[in-house]
RNA sequence: GGGCGAUUAGCUCAAUUGGUUAGAGCGUCCGGUUUACACCCGGGAGGUUAUAAGUUCGAGUCUUAUAUCGCCCA
């Protein structure tokens, strides 16, 4: 066996081995296995792997290899979104670097160089998610233009079509001047800017003016009223008449609506229903004409008079020098409100009136509250439920069509009637009969196919035997940012179409952050490169650390130092198993001898490990994988290896044939069965180092996960081996204190009692801990040793004779530090036991584990005590 | 404005049906070439669990209020 483990050399060699066996495939198991399916959260096929995705990764494959070892049918389905907008800007980008545009080379080109960066660049997020083990079944890797699920996003449109739950028609939307397309409320971040308010004057139309306030005053240009709070008494008198558009001079009602804010600005309101979605609604109620001002690019438009053509934000201060030359301001001032930003581009988002295509989608929403509420899907952490709540119950109808050319496009198509272009509709997969039809250029939103993807990647609308035996899938494990985006949709579109919830649980994670808590930002340059973490320490320090370094929805500051700690742990684990590989010696009877033949130390660890086992399978049963990495971590570093390993020298050393044989056993089983709950976890440097122990199957990949056995848990075992612990650790700091040299055996001599002999069956267990060669007995009769320090456990005192070692002052110290301690502890126990009503109320095991502490404690106190006054007059 | 989360050692984090002395890592200090591992081993220092009240025999954990920070929604 290699002294280290060559993860470098390893982790390609065993991912080849494991995928050309076929055991990331879900038929590895028998036909009637019951499966356990995840889809991956798609990423954008044209980017590359972030932290985030090692994260999703590492979660998604740890559930998949865990269910997978427990016999499941388990099937992890990989594959790309096309990413609508963002593909889109790439490829501008390329042709923008060539001096053309989108524009130029024209719609087929076009979408002729998109196919072909996605050919170039497609491959690379999904070959990365292999160097981080993701035991995906590759076979079955969809993308969401690939024919099969465009097939499924057309069936889906045409089916909400044919239900009345699609329409089209002219809304208020949120325009992306940058991108030229309608996006949805979510694709909207609003946060507060200081911006400028400006105070200018209305004119009234005979005479005076009406002040009044805006941020953006280009948007005059489009102002179809003016209005007041019906009980402002300051415009009491301006009721029924009208005002003239500053510098167009058009005539607009002055309105009264109990919408307007008698506080803000001047407490009157200039009405702009074409550009705000608040004055639109105003202008539903008051019968308001909507004047759009804007071009798509954002320029102003015919219907800004002499500013069209100009910017918006030229023609702001154009306007406004203009309104200033005409003695229609009165001041401006710094103001603070929240603006709209593209999510994608970050330029600021204009509401415009624009002809859309929707999703009705209150049905489909209060499914999708059902299956919630009554428990169909469960959320992990529970708290998101309410957020997702929240959402539903005041969705809006979806904007689902995008003005793009990198998309499904939508299934409907035009002809010219009476002079209008699209003065005809039809919706289907093929033109109708006739001449003229000309077909929908827009696309759909991309989340619109992501959110069919739990069922059209296993092959809907196809009633495929992939769908019957896969479908629904159990978990959807993705970030707590894409609930609504993603998540939601996916419930509402699944249970819409399949009449099923796509998965039972939605597990959701947070975002990775930086040490201090910072989002990785190239600004910043505090980015922390998956590849560039693998390439230093492998794979399976990168996935464990982001799975132990968090709590579920929670966001993961991520320290490299423990990257770097875990490096350390995967280098234990192997050390461990070259320690018993190497001293395995020929042939090994499988299985465990029978407890009765087991000593102490070895029926400890067993007990040890099987209340582990239990741990780890209850942590997994409430998703607490971190904590369960955590604690199998703990428990090898700290008891096994330190520990265990360490006693079992004795037997493997010096002890009989049976006893090497016995330990050895002990030691493999213990070990096998931390590898089988590491796997998950830690893949690639496990099921290397699995192969050089003894083991049944051909692989830890497809080996059985391990089961708490009852049988193996033992109180009083343990209780019997902690005794030995701690007189070890008080040993090891007494020898630390008075400087003995660790490498110098000690003898150490007690008073025979029955504790003590019992202690001398297993004197091994302190020569191997803690450098004490031999435990001699004192004569009842003889007097305490000289010069020695005492070491006080329960009822049980050992001497350590240190020669000249010992410093008498410093040991006084020692035992007086002791006493104290066992004093203030015993005070604490004794007021507890006469509580009355700790002794009535508390549960019995409680109260017992105080009273044993109590014995423990007296005996410990008073052997103190007559040690400090014999030695410490 | 509404909702959610966080606040535990110098730093990053654990501690999940309330129960021994609140644990790790990094850093720091002391000591070690012990035949699995210096990618290591042994030992130490470092905490009023943000604050204040409450419930309870018992609170980091449950309740209420406050403060600070963060996120989501309007």
């Amino acid at each position: 066996m290699p002294r280290n483990f060559d993860f470098a050399e390893a982790e390609a060699r065993l991912y080849d081995w494991w995928e050309e066996r076929g055991w990331f495939k879900p038929e590895v198991v028998a036909p009637d296995a019951e499966p356990f399916v995840i889809s991956m959260p798609p990423p954008n096929v044209t980017g590359s792997l972030h932290i985030g995705h090692a994260l999703f990764t590492a979660l998604e494959d740890l559930m998949i290899r865990y269910e997978r070892m427990r016999g499941r049918a388990a099937l992890w389905v990989p594959g790309t979104d096309h990413a609508g907008i963002a593909t889109q800007l790439q490829v501008e980008k390329m042709l923008r670097d060539e001096g053309s545009s989108r524009e130029a080379v024209g719609y087929e080109e076009f979408l002729r160089r998109t196919w072909q960066w996605k050919e170039e660049h497609g491959g690379t997020i999904i070959r990365q998610l292999r160097r981080l083990g993701a035991s995906c079944d590759w076979d079955r890797e969809r993308f969401t233009l690939d024919d099969g699920l465009s097939e499924a996003v057309l069936q889906a449109f045409l089916t909400l079509w044919e239900q009345g739950l699609i329409y089209r028609g002219p809304r208020l939307v949120n325009w992306s001047p940058g991108l030229q397309t309608a996006v949805s409320d979510l694709e909207v971040e609003t946060s507060e800017e200081e911006v400028i308010l400006y105070f200018f004057k209305y004119p009234v139309a005979g005479g005076g003016h009406v002040p009044v306030a805006t941020t953006r005053p280009e948007t005059i240009l489009g102002d179809t009223a003016l209005a007041a709070h019906p009980e402002d008494e300051r415009y009491r008198d301006l009721k029924g008449k009208t005002a003239h558009v500053p510098m167009l001079g058009r005539e607009i009602p002055i309105i009264a609506d109990e919408y307007v804010d008698r506080e803000f600005g001047t407490g009157a309101l200039k009405v702009t229903p074409a550009h705000d979605f608040n004055d639109h609604e105003m202008a539903k109620r008051h019968d308001l004409p909507l004047l759009n001002v804007l071009n798509k690019d954002a320029s102003m438009n015919a219907n800004a008079g002499k500013y069209a053509g100009l910017d918006r934000y030229d023609c702001r201060q154009q306007l406004w020098q203009d309104m200033e030359a005409a003695g229609l301001t009165i001041r401006t001032e710094p103001y603070v409100t929240r603006i709209p930003r593209s999510q994608r581009g970050g330029e600021v988002i204009e509401p415009m009136m624009s002809t859309q295509w929707y999703v009705k989608i209150q049905p489909l929403a209060e499914k999708a509250l059902a299956a919630v509420r009554d428990g169909t899907i469960k959320i992990v952490p529970e708290r998101y439920e309410k957020v997702y709540y929240h959402w539903l119950e005041n969705i809006q109808d979806w904007c689902i069509s995008r003005q793009l050319w990198w998309g499904h496009r939508i299934p409907a198509w035009y002809r010219e009637k009476d002079g209008d272009p699209e003065g005809e509709v039809y919706v289907g997969k093929d033109a109708p009969a006739g001449d003229g039809w000309i077909m929908e250029q827009d696309v759909l939103d991309t989340w619109f196919s992501s959110g069919l993807w739990p069922f059209s990647t296993l092959g809907w609308p196809e009633e495929s035997e992939a769908l019957e035996r896969y479908y629904p899938t159990q978990i959807m494990e993705t970030g707590h940012d894409i609930l609504f985006f993603w998540v939601a949709r996916m419930i509402m579109m699944g249970l819409w179409f399949t009449d099923t919830p796509p998965f039972h649980t939605v597990y959701l994670h947070g975002l990775v952050r930086d040490k201090f808590g910072r989002r990785f930002s190239k600004s910043l340059g505090n980015g922390i490169d998956p590849l560039t973490v693998i390439d230093k320490s492998g794979a399976d320090p990168l996935r464990f650390t982001l799975i132990t370094s968090g709590t579920p929805g929670n966001d993961v500051n991520l320290d490299e130092t423990r990257v770097d700690h875990t490096f350390r742990f995967v280098n234990k684990v192997w050390q461990i198993t070259s320690f018993i590989n190497m001293n395995l010696d020929g042939e090994l009877e499988s299985g465990l001898p029978p407890l009765d033949q087991l000593d102490l130390p070895s029926r400890w660890i067993l007990s040890r490990l099987h209340r582990l086992i239990g741990n780890v399978q209850y942590l997994f049963d409430i998703y607490q994988y971190g904590e369960a990495g955590s604690q199998v971590l703990a428990f090898m570093w700290d008891e096994f290896a330190p520990t265990y390993l360490e006693i079992s020298k004795h037997a493997i050393y010096e002890g009989a044939e049976s006893d090497k044989q016995a330990t050895r056993r002990v030691l493999v089983a213990v070990q096998d069965a931390c590898l089988r709950m590491l796997h998950p976890f830690m893949p690639f440097m496990t099921e290397e180092a699995w192969r050089y122990i003894p083991h049944e199957g051909e692989a830890l990949i497809i080996a059985e996960w391990p089961c708490a056995n009852e049988q193996f848990i033992d109180d009083d075992i343990e209780a019997r081996m902690n005794a030995y612990l701690e007189i070890v650790r008080d040993i090891r700091n007494t020898r630390s204190e008075f400087k003995v040299d660790p490498g110098k055996r000690i003898a150490a001599w007690a008073y025979e009692t029955a504790s003590t002999i019992e202690l001398t069956k297993n004197a091994y267990i302190l020569k191997r801990l803690c450098n004490v060669e031999s435990l001699q007995m004192l004569d009842a009769n003889s007097p305490v040793p000289s010069n020695s320090a005492s070491i006080v456990v329960g009822d049980i005192t050992l001497y350590l004779p240190l020669e000249d070692m010992l410093d008498i002052e410093a040991e006084c110290e020692r035992l007086a530090n002791d006493s104290a301690r066992l004093q203030t502890q015993l005070e604490k126990t004794r007021k507890m036991l006469a509580n009355e009503n700790f002794v009535n109320k508390a549960r019995p095991d409680v109260v017992q584990r105080e009273r044993d502490r109590l014995v423990e404690l007296e005996a410990a106190y008073s052997q103190v005590e007559e040690r400090l006054a014999s030695l410490c007059p």
